[in-house]
DNA sequence: TAATTTGCTTTAATCGTTTAAAGTATATAC
DNA sequence: GTATATACTTTAAACGATTAAAGCAAATTA
């Protein structure tokens, strides 16, 4: 089956293609055209099934409608709540998504966006990874629009979509104070990335305010390079009788979900021997046997947010640089009393 | 900064766009281009940092280098999984891979086939939902090669990369059968999709079989839009005492995580009042009190495969038909011995 | 010496659209 | 009766690459 073009429509109706062009994207009556011919036009394109061809569209207009998403790997919980809300919000917006993973490289990141840029995205979405930011720096310099989510860096000026992870920590680790806890442990990774160690210095002030001190024996970091090792060490050391904590506080779903993993297998219960609270949300929260309290970020919210940033970005070239968003709370049964 | 194209690097060196179009695609030596002047092209492209415009590219070679992939919803552990390894594996053969995600709704299926056809994807990977049928016989005229993953339609033969679901579940019947249970549950969804119909088959001949006798009131299946109270009613019906089942094989991992919920609620301990065994994998099935038992997909390898299906279709319209992959079995402590 | 081959380069059409600018016929104004 | 406005329509040049086909010296052959 031969593809329908433009002209096909023009020759069927007998009138030249700007005519078919200008009725098929809506500026019959601005043009002037018949309507006569407007509606045999139209008619045409009905009947030989017509479907224009982005691609030629995209390389006249210089618009291709598309927005290049980088996440850092498409099976957290996170990348696939924000993935989800921008893929929907692009489509009601008549944009449609390059997608790609980055898995936390900063090499592959860099890839990706040259990638991404080649295609003519009209704007990017991106989670940078550890050391992205010459990358970025880079896309700024090509006056590509883009938002970063979740993650940024300091000294880098970007429009982004970001949480207030430093008051979601200091809040988490103020309920864990309320509730009691005094020997509360941090897990976190170890890293250079802001918005973790953000969390960190919220778990910290909110130590001190509440006039506990940090002890460093509870600050567990966590190298990605030995992440279940390293996890398993972590959980215990801290369950260990001589050093017992009365609470864990993770950084992230992931570091929950794994250390959770070894507290089963010491047989320590929770909450009764240590309470547990998180960041994220995971499903496996709820159907462990007492639910994991966990600071939850507001995906959907991220997402569409990041889409209209990014449009208004590209259309009007509107500046929107930070936004924060605030974290909500989750209780479940996870933190003693 | 100004866009560098192809005629800016000619107009450096002093040559025309093709000698430059040649050098930079690799046909130097196949276009006798000299030494002396390929170098300069290639240096000169260095230099001003060229960056080939995909979209005109793609326009004269009518190829993107571009795979559709449409799956139902992101956030499901499947499609993560398998979008994970159809990214990696597309990049890896240099293809990108627009994406969307259909919902489980027919009509955003159809729309999504559109757009990306429209975008000129050299092919697709889909993940079909109920009544997409007409979509996928539309796309088969099209000519437009795809390959569906997971699912497909008994009567529409397509490239497909498939689990043997009938296996897999008389499998599992099976051995909840081995381990000494008689009066096991099914929960399916009420669906007429053929993947999950193969499961109910799988079950049902696995009893039969065995000599156990199928019971009407054992199998209940859960309508999507009334998903969670549908749960909810049948976990209770199941786990009450006049009915009491001793297992239940759920059909799915979300149908699982539901139903271990309200499993929690009831009280009822897994497996010393009941058994659960349920199809995919699950991060929660791990945290859960006793790890639960499953057959788990191979999504890395669907994933795989089906861009290389993909792949030999687009380049040398080498057909491939169905391949069944089977699942593996992951033996948790959620079955009584 | 003329014809042919070799080695390299350029010309220009093309992909399928969009869109200024020019064209044409009819109606209105002066 | 000529100029101008009105209501349409067409022409043709883009967009940024690819790629047959043609062009042109210098070297080789006859």
């Amino acid at each position: 089956m031969k593809k329908v073009l433009l002209k096909d429509i023009a020759r069927h109706v007998g009138v030249s293609t700007a005519l078919v062009s200008y009725v098929l994207n809506g500026q019959a009556e601005e043009k002037q055209v018949s309507k006569e011919n407007a509606a045999r036009i139209l008619a045409a394109a009905e009947e030989l099934n017509y479907r224009p061809n982005q691609i030629a569209k995209s390389l006249k207009t210089q618009k291709t409608h598309t927005i290049g998403l980088i996440v850092a790997d498409i099976n957290y919980r996170f990348s696939s709540g924000i993935t989800s809300a921008i893929e929907a919000e692009a489509k009601k917006k008549n944009f449609t998504v390059i997608f790609g993973c980055s898995n936390e490289s900063a090499e592959k990141f860099d890839e990706l966006v040259t990638v991404l840029v080649n295609r003519q995205v009209d704007g990017l979405i991106m989670v940078p990874t550890e050391n992205s930011e010459p990358a970025i720096h880079r896309l700024q310099r090509s006056e590509i629009p883009f938002v970063l989510v979740d993650r940024n860096f300091p000294n880098l000026l970007a429009n982004s979509i970001l949480i207030d992870n430093y008051k979601a920590a200091y809040d988490s680790t103020s309920y864990l104070i309320k509730q009691g806890h005094t020997r509360i442990a941090f897990i976190n990774y170890q890293t250079t990335m802001f918005h973790l160690n953000e969390r960190k210095r919220g778990y910290i002030d909110a130590l001190s305010d509440n006039g506990i001190e940090p002890v460093e024996q509870l600050i567990k970091l966590i190298k990605s390079t030995s992440f279940k090792p390293d996890v398993d060490k972590a959980i215990n050391y801290l369950v260990g009788h001589e050093h017992k904590c009365d609470a864990i506080f993770f950084a992230t779903d992931r570091l929950a979900i794994t250390g959770l993993q070894e507290i089963n297998r010491q047989k320590v219960k929770v909450p009764e021997d240590v309470s547990v609270f998180s960041f994220d949300e995971a499903e496996a929260f709820d159907l462990f046997y007492c639910p994991i309290s966990h600071a939850r970020q507001p995906l959907e919210k991220m997402g569409k947010l990041a889409v209209n940033a990014l449009l208004d970005l590209i259309h009007k070239n509107k500046i929107i640089n930070q936004i924060y968003l605030e974290s909500d709370f989750v209780y479940g049964k996870s933190c003693r009393e």
